[in-house]
DNA sequence: GTACAAAACAAACACTCGTTTGGTTTGTAC
DNA sequence: GTACAAACCAAACGAGTGTTTGTTTTGTAC
């Protein structure tokens, strides 16, 4: 891992790489990857298309920036919010309330690293993997200290609430169920399920 | 709804629309709708760009062709499956098997329908929707005929199971654990679940 | 106020994109 | 075997792609 290099001199007041990355952000989740081009990104900070590789080397770079950007922004609401719980189930149920509040109507970064996959940026895609697979960890801890019944893959309970949980991005409508009430049902129907036999 | 104009002539034996199809889910499903160019597609049958243009007037049209046959065997798939159960519960599970299977080692047309969001081609992005909404809505029928505990959201459990088994498609790597057996955990996990307070 | 690097501009590079147009081959029905 | 359309080829179209290079502006530390 290369150093941050050590500026000679400090960044610019004026210095409009934060905008970039905010519309990057907006567009690649909008558009996707592929279907967001440099010369829509610079458009909308009213750039020039060669301005942008002062700042990075390459497009996929920057889907690098904006995907940490958005893994980190997840990662502080979810953290935030199960530092306030002792329990492990309501602490879950804080994690789901958190992820999904960040993912649907919080942040254009959260989003990417939910829309965008790894696969579409063969250049950076195994940093992008390793920045998913961090903030998983998170999610493994926090149904390791659950009480279950007999015989549940824990594995397999993290898996299924996190898909749903993603997924909704898809069917989501603002102004309907918020996320809070989506996710307190999704937490909801592992427990009062479809019922013993 | 255009009827489909009466040919002339029959199609021909060396019909390579097909193979055209074949590679387009391929390509589509492994580098999604904009990371596969016009170019791409024809390469993988020996053929020239322009060729493709007989057979489809877009690009979008030609996303929407594999679309729909996606969809036609996802739904012939789960149709099958559930045509063999009678118990509410054990449809279910068949059709959470089926959809599975379907999704994450029968077919590339399938997984294009998961993949590839009707948003990237606005021109046929209406017709997506409603071929997915027609399959969606085999799944309201199946949730509607369970038996549920109090209080349980039907839609709910609708989309969180979908959304789950969907989102399978980012983490699922073969020779580990086969769709079915993944499936049937996910339906498990909807009937002993957290456990009761 | 001057030195200097941060942060951009200006203009192009080589290439790829989806698509069109006019002509050619070839299987098939009669 | 001949007519004819199905199915392609050949070649280009204009626009857009990510990126590079040389130059210029401008905020800031001294």
């Amino acid at each position: 891992m290369p150093l941050a290099a050590r500026p000679a001199r400090l960044p610019r007041a004026d210095n409009r790489l934060p905008l970039i990355l905010d519309e990057a952000a907006r567009l690649f989740r909008a558009q996707g990857f592929h279907g967001t081009s440099v010369r829509d990104i610079v458009r909308a900070v009213d750039m020039l298309p060669g301005s942008l590789y002062y700042h990075f080397p390459t497009k996929e770079a920057l889907l690098a920036a904006v995907y940490a950007e958005g893994v980190r922004r997840i990662s502080e609401a979810v953290t935030g919010a199960i530092s306030r719980k002792r329990d492990p189930r309501e602490r879950l149920e804080a994690a789901c309330i958190a992820h999904l509040e960040a993912l649907l109507q919080e942040s254009d970064y959260a989003q990417v690293v939910i829309r965008v996959l790894p696969a579409d940026a063969p250049s950076v895609a195994a940093e992008l993997v390793r920045l998913r697979d961090d903030y998983e960890t998170l999610w493994v801890g926090l149904v390791q200290d659950l009480r279950l019944a007999r015989g549940v893959d824990r594995r397999s309970l993290r898996l299924m609430l996190l898909g749903a949980l993603n997924w909704s991005q898809t069917w989501y409508r603002k102004g309907r169920d918020s996320p809070r009430t989506i996710a307190k049902r999704f937490v909801q129907l592992l427990q009062e399920p479809l019922g013993r036999e």
